[in-house]
DNA sequence: TTGTAAGCGTTATCAA
DNA sequence: TTGATAACGCTTACAA
């Protein structure tokens, strides 16, 4: 390996020379094509090896009919989500050849569309991913319908069958949460649900109903509050819930910024966690599990949720698949 | 409008031909050269604006000499301080016509060396921004000056005049919070230091030490604990702290992750914040300042920094620009 | 199983 | 100030 083997970018010219074969017979090695003799299949990796050669992306896109690239399209949700969605499906491209462009946008914008287009006609885009709320916004899907670009859901608010999602089953996951409440003892569980931006909002407050219904524990409405899926909303949640006559034993928060807000407003009214009052969340973003350990959570597996939905796509299969949700308990777990 | 320009993709013949030129000056137009008369231009920019034309990154990139595109390499901090670098950057991207491709990787691995090197051949990059601790990585660096990829830093460890960085003074920050603790009229002052896996730690230790000298406050070694930027590692030097025998009356934690685990730990023995503990942090990634009100942080302006290295790695400066960090006292933002 | 030729959409070069 | 023509590095189509 000369000095110059580090800096020198070679082409699939100089691989074919110091094979000794054609481009084209490199290029079917590269591809993974049939009908490429041992001999010379061994010759090309030998040379591509010593020269470190790797194929230029924007030639394979001009080339070809595929670009090797797709699209993770997403609507600035907690960091936490977004970072970990982000790395889940860039490794799963990376371990294909695939590369993974994101792009950041607002559902509420008049503007996404179009800077969805732009997208894909200047990067010639093999696929996308979107999170929610883009995986409700008809514009963009029928967007990428019309242009032919195949794409997957993450956690999508509907099933569609024609579309390839994972997901975990909302409604599911807050009834268990609320069950396992429920046989702590608790017969006095309030609730704090999220905001009607996303469609998963309905689902938990029902499976939380289902879950009380189930054990006929009647509905109270007042221990059902609306929050904002942020820290401050489940502050405000919970020194409402916390001021009633009769304080409610448990509090389930729907999304774990908000049960970080009420962990923070129980600390401040002086009721004793978990001896008072236990606290519940639902975790997207692995937040609260970082800061505040003593919560129980149904923990989406937001990093297994990346792979599936990057696999479909890659795979080219449309599929709904259903992921299993994890209920972690930290007063088990004893992380505190 | 036809039905059609929606799905279409046009290239710059179909836009000669409707402007009536040929297609470099299509081209010379797109790309803002001089020489082009004021009536073709026009023209060309109306049939541009009809045919709702955009030009090929992958035709671009295999003809020209420019990629339009950076890298952002970043070895995994905290998802806020990503997300916020991240959106930054890419904003000003996007606002010069430039993609910004992600590349998270890990400092420490053998292979980083490789998988940029690969990066920069297959994408045939521009240039890169590098966020610490890769900004600090010989490899790394070493690659991209052999390769003549322009780069800019992100608060590098060590300012290097021939190279772009946006920062701000670290050992600074932290003696502005440190005297702002003495002011409130502290003397028994806890501090809870990085890993030294940061450059940064050692900085902000010394700026604290700065401010207690300047106050005439003798060193207590006793009062300094190492952490490790994390929740955990704050929970536990606040633990060893509060339990001195004559405990300090402020903590301030160089990270935020750990001021949130000072704070924690604050709450569960009982230490009434703020009124017997003041907690101070030094604010990454925000991530305090959401979930945790009463601090007081110095805040880094991680967005404003993220803007300034993209403008000098596409203006082509090689500056060192220093920006302000703010003292955000919660007590008189009263957000709590 | 292998190779040849043409062309992808743009910019660089050079001539007009 | 404009425009022909030849690249860029690869894949497609077709031939051998």
């Amino acid at each position: 390996m000369t000095a110059n083997s580090k800096t020198a970018k070679s082409t699939i010219g100089d691989v074919s020379r110091a094979a000794g074969v054609s481009e084209k017979t490199v290029s079917r090695v590269l591809n993974g094509e049939r009908y490429v003799s041992a001999d010379l299949r061994h010759k090309v990796e030998e040379a591509v090896a010593r020269l470190d050669y790797r194929p230029s992306f924007a030639a394979r896109a001009l080339a070809g009919k595929r670009s090797y690239q797709i699209a993770l399209i997403f609507d600035n949700p907690s960091p936490y989500f977004a970072q970990n969605i982000q790395a889940g499906v860039m490794a799963r491209c990376a371990q294909q050849g695939y590369r993974m462009i994101a792009q950041p946008c607002e559902a509420a914008s008049p503007t996404v569309v179009d800077e969805i287009a732009a997208l894909i006609d200047q990067a010639q885009l093999d696929g996308a991913i979107l999170t929610a709320p883009i995986s409700e916004h008809d514009g963009v899907r029928a967007l990428l319908r019309a242009r032919g670009i195949p794409y997957a859901m993450i956690s999508p608010a509907q099933l569609d069958p024609e579309v390839a999602s994972a997901s975990i089953d909302q409604a599911d996951g807050a009834r268990a949460m609320t069950a396992h409440l429920i046989s702590l003892g608790h017969r006095n569980i309030g609730f704090v649900g999220g905001s009607e931006r996303f469609a998963t909002s309905a689902k938990r407050l029902a499976g939380y109903q289902a879950a009380l219904a189930a054990a006929g524990i009647g509905a109270d409405p007042s221990l059902i509050r609306e929050g904002d899926y942020d820290f401050a909303s489940g502050s405000r949640a919970a020194e409402e819930l916390l001021s009633l006559a009769v304080p409610p034993s448990a509090i389930f928060a729907s999304s774990d910024d908000m049960a970080a807000g009420v962990l923070a407003m129980a600390h401040k009214m002086g009721v004793a966690v978990p001896d008072a009052l236990s606290v519940a969340g639902f975790d997207d973003t692995d937040l609260a599990a970082v800061v505040w350990p003593p919560l129980t959570t149904i923990r989406q597996p937001v990093r297994e949720l990346a792979y599936a939905a990057a696999d479909l796509l890659l795979s080219g299969k449309t599929e709904q698949v259903q992921m299993d949700f994890e209920l972690i308990s930290r007063a088990s777990v004893g992380r505190g």
